[in-house]
DNA sequence: CTGAAAGCGCTAACAC
DNA sequence: GTGTTAGCGCTTTCAG
């Protein structure tokens, strides 16, 4: 019953249609009689204001839209997905923005991206959400000129007249802080397996560990690049194994694939953490299963999905939210290290 | 830049406003010259229609919802929604319609809920998605008389003014080839552990458990009710156990119970499937990974959620699709039974 | 405080 | 074929 219009109202309240828009929209200059007749014809009628003719007049859509780059599957498989979009919805919540779903899977010239731009450049929505592990794909580039985008994660850096902001973890101090971990409890060997070297994330990781390394003085054992998979784990303690190189600790850049490594290492008849010390990263919902428990570093997801809403919220408020806002991780002991 | 306005493609083009829009929706009665300056005019100008415009001209919203009455944490974290909406997505990336996500949890006349009913009612959506395993909410009742929803799942029957189509996967059946399997298997003395009665997926469950007991002239061994969670399926396990009941198979509701329930039998000195032979249903992804594997009842999700979208582009479209859509599952034979 | 009137950008008769 | 003319329902000056 989306029937009713606004000049029914009045003609019901025995008002103008200006006063009705008003109590609409809360203005101050009306009287109490005015706006309790209005506000009662409002319930009579059952009355709700279009959606489209607000947006047309006001220029603007009270709608938001969450651009995916990836494939569905995987998005929905991921619970870093999961949890930081349900950190977004739930801040959104208490906004009257709602939210889209775009899916823009699929090359960067494509029908599905090329749905979202030109849905962006309708005024379908007055800002975007990009949650994606990819880094930043071009056609982010024109809908950041039109339109205010908070990434969850560091994107590539956009050109400057983009209106571009970023909520990320700290990835850096959190490696550090792993790194750390395994130095204080008087390793001295340590290795890394890093995530692919085309993510910011993974370099930030590998940066902190570079980082605690120096602070001690030491050097890496090993340095070896994994893809984030669990396949790559394998194939990376695999590689470390023969490459004969002399460890007793390893970080590795994700869980996901410090326990696949585990499990070569074990297989290897290596015990962890006697013979080598393993930390891991994200707290994924493996990490507390895995046998042994493995210690790793755990991102505020859910916080930062809150951040992102917060940080949207308020640049469309026309406040200026700084352009990043880093996260900090905590270090999750367990059995691995 | 969604700056530029029909009329100045128009003026750009040489033409009147209305051959534009001619062009814009694919009206054949435009002249190839026309078309060719307006299209030109497009690209220069970089042109993108006003949507909250064509919304208002149109009065429909080219958008759908996505309506979500659980909690958002328990939504994410349940690979049957996940499924379910990557389906409904991928189909709906054909189409010209945009997905909103709007999530209802809370009370039925709370605030979340409150918000979608006006969003619905001032003509944001064409139409709306509901996946749960709730049984029906009133306020879906008031939405479903102003535009079509689909349901994953049978809904409780609502209102017959109201435009409710369902899709969901065949309970009934699935569950009779379950526990015909274990008739067929040798099993006489057969159990089972049921869902919360108050939702129809899960008598459906029971009925189908009845019907091929009945077909083989048997009597259920017991039938124990549980709530769909891992801890109701230990509970229903150790109940039966208490109960003296003698019972060589269990035909259990769902995957999540049936491996707990598993597990309390194995830790009580039963051999599965040995001594007691188990079916689950859902093919959760526990399931293949359960040790012994579970056998278990498939459903088709991803296709469910495409058959929703595919009932609802359908029914905007003015055809008449069929109110219920049932979809076939599939026994998937492992090591349990 | 309140009503009248103009206009947001587009579609859809209706004439030409 | 194509231009002209009304609105779609709301916000917003601008008088009063």
């Amino acid at each position: 019953m989306a029937r009713a219009t606004i000049d029914e109202v009045a003609a019901a309240a025995g008002v103008g249609r200006s006063t009705v828009s008003r109590v609409l929209n809360g203005s101050p200059a009306v009287s109490p009689e005015a706006r309790a007749a209005v506000e009662q014809a409002i319930v009579d009628l059952n009355y709700a204001p279009s959606r489209a003719a607000r947006s047309l007049a006001l220029k603007h859509a009270h709608a938001l839209a969450l651009i995916v780059p990836e494939d569905l599957e995987r998005f929905f498989g991921d619970p870093f997905f999961a949890e930081v979009m349900t950190g977004i919805t739930r801040r959104l919540q208490e906004s009257d923005y709602v939210l889209n779903l775009m899916v823009a899977s699929g090359p960067a010239d494509g029908a599905a991206a090329r749905k979202v731009s030109s849905f962006v450049r309708n005024g379908g929505v007055d800002g975007a959400f990009v949650i994606s592990h990819h880094t930043g794909d071009t056609f982010l580039e024109q809908i950041a000129k039109a339109i205010p985008v908070v990434f969850g994660g560091r994107p590539d850096p956009l050109g400057a007249d983009a209106s571009v902001y970023f909520v990320d973890a700290d990835n850096e101090e959190g490696a550090y802080r792993a790194t750390q971990h395994l130095i204080d409890t008087g390793r001295t060997r340590i290795a890394t397996i890093t995530g692919p070297q085309n993510m910011t994330a993974a370099q930030e990781r590998l940066d902190g560990f570079r980082r605690a390394l120096a602070g001690a003085g030491l050097e890496p054992a090993a340095i070896v690049v994994g893809d984030y998979s669990a396949a790559s784990g394998a194939d990376a303690a695999r590689e470390l194994l023969a490459s004969g190189a002399s460890f007793d600790a390893i970080f590795i850049a994700n869980d996901l694939m410090a326990i696949a490594a585990m499990r070569v290492l074990q297989a290897a008849g290596l015990s962890v953490p006697g013979d080598v010390a393993i930390v891991g990263f994200d707290d994924a919902a493996v990490a507390a299963q895995a046998e042994p428990a493995l210690t790793t570093v755990r991102q505020p997801l859910r916080s930062q999905g809150e951040a992102m809403a917060d940080v949207m919220l308020r640049a469309l408020a026309g406040e200026h939210p700084p352009a990043e806002t880093i996260l900090p991780t905590s270090l999750i002991v367990r059995e691995t290290a």
